[in-house]
DNA sequence: TTGTTTACTAAACAGTGTTCATTACATTTG
DNA sequence: CAAATGTAATGAACACTGTTTAGTAAACAA
């Protein structure tokens, strides 16, 4: 008796139509301008029949956050292979911010966003993805004590100082804060910014 | 012919009265929360009157958006006055934090949501208080530089540098990133990181 | 051919920001 | 003082939003 396996494929394929026609839109139009009716109209059903698949909007937002996740981890992979710590870690930091400009609406419902957050806490989860992308940071910090390149000896809060270093910046620039500079310089004073950031470390303590 | 002034503090109070039932609403609930007809039940207005002193939503919350740099300004001026213009820094940096921590709604709105600066954009104008918010924290670190503190020679490079750091902490604890982290360690792992920033930019480069 | 489960939807609910014609009153003019 | 003007305030509507529920039609099981 296949049907109930045929079933549970077709709800499956049904999420998963959802799912890309939301992302589509929010991608495009940004996530503040989004509607369930519009990701309804766009498949040709009804909106009530996404509550079928997602129990509200941010359960929906939480599932694209995932996929957000899937693609940065992908696009880290790289880095991580880099034989040297150090150099892995600066890599790991550009990469950060070359995600966060390429996907800004990804990276806004990521890392900054509370829809997502908000679907956790409902269902009073805990946040996996950005823990275990942390845990990558946290190894390299980690990696680069082994090899000396530093001296810090708690490799965890080294982590957090430089993925808030990090973050900072994109959040920053995303959010329009540094709209305040001229639109030329501005990319260019961040890679200054972060170029100077990883020198002091280098040297630092 | 005194009218003309008795109808403009007239107007005046009516904006403050807006704007101070508004800013109540707003800390006591946050912002996501409040709607014109909220604000409007408050004062016993109607919705449409919040009009006539307001453009619209945006605009009312850049305003308060101003609120909040008057008083961050006011509780940062004791940090100004230290005669060690590193030890200006770093209490300027502990003030940024303590401000957010015990302010996070109107902190949000400064340097997270898009509502103010969507206001400034559409009247394609710029964001002053930021920017001579920024310039306090250039001025110091240029202090810095000049005593020799640490030997940067862009004042405003190392000054992005170093607000992007302290507002990541901030930002990523806000918007519940750092909730990975159990509630008791978290603040305290905030406060680690922090002070090996300030040790690492102060012995570095 | 029944009975039951499932997938879906139309319609409604309670809210949102915002606009506009109309009212009611303060002010100025004849 | 009465009539004309200006203006502050609003009721009611518009076009949305997320979400729920009762009801329908098709697919499946007996």
């Amino acid at each position: 008796m296949g049907i109930v396996e045929r079933k549970e494929r077709e709800k499956e394929e049904m999420r998963k139509l959802i799912l890309e026609a939301a992302q589509k839109l929010f991608l495009e139009t940004g996530f503040e301008k989004v509607s369930i009716r519009n990701i309804a109209d766009a498949i040709e059903y009804s909106p009530a029949t996404i509550y079928l698949y997602f129990k509200d909007k941010n359960e929906l937002l939480y599932a694209i956050h995932n996929i957000g996740f899937q693609k940065m981890i992908e696009e880290f992979h790289p880095a991580l292979s880099l034989a040297d710590p150090f150099d892995r870690l600066v890599e790991m930091g550009r990469r950060y911010f070359r995600f966060a400009f390429e996907n800004p609406e990804l990276f806004d419902l990521m890392f900054i966003m509370n829809a997502p957050m908000d679907a956790l806490a409902c269902r009073d989860d805990i946040w996996d993805e950005g823990r275990s992308a942390f845990g990558l940071l946290v190894k390299c910090v980690q990696d680069c004590i082994d090899a000396g390149v530093f001296k810090y000896q708690d490799a965890e809060v080294a982590a957090i100082m430089i993925w808030s270093s990090v973050h900072g910046y994109t959040a920053l620039f995303l959010r329009k804060r540094l709209d305040m500079f001229e639109e030329s310089r501005r990319k260019e004073l961040m890679e200054e910014a972060f170029d100077l950031f990883i020198k002091t470390i280098q040297k630092g303590l």
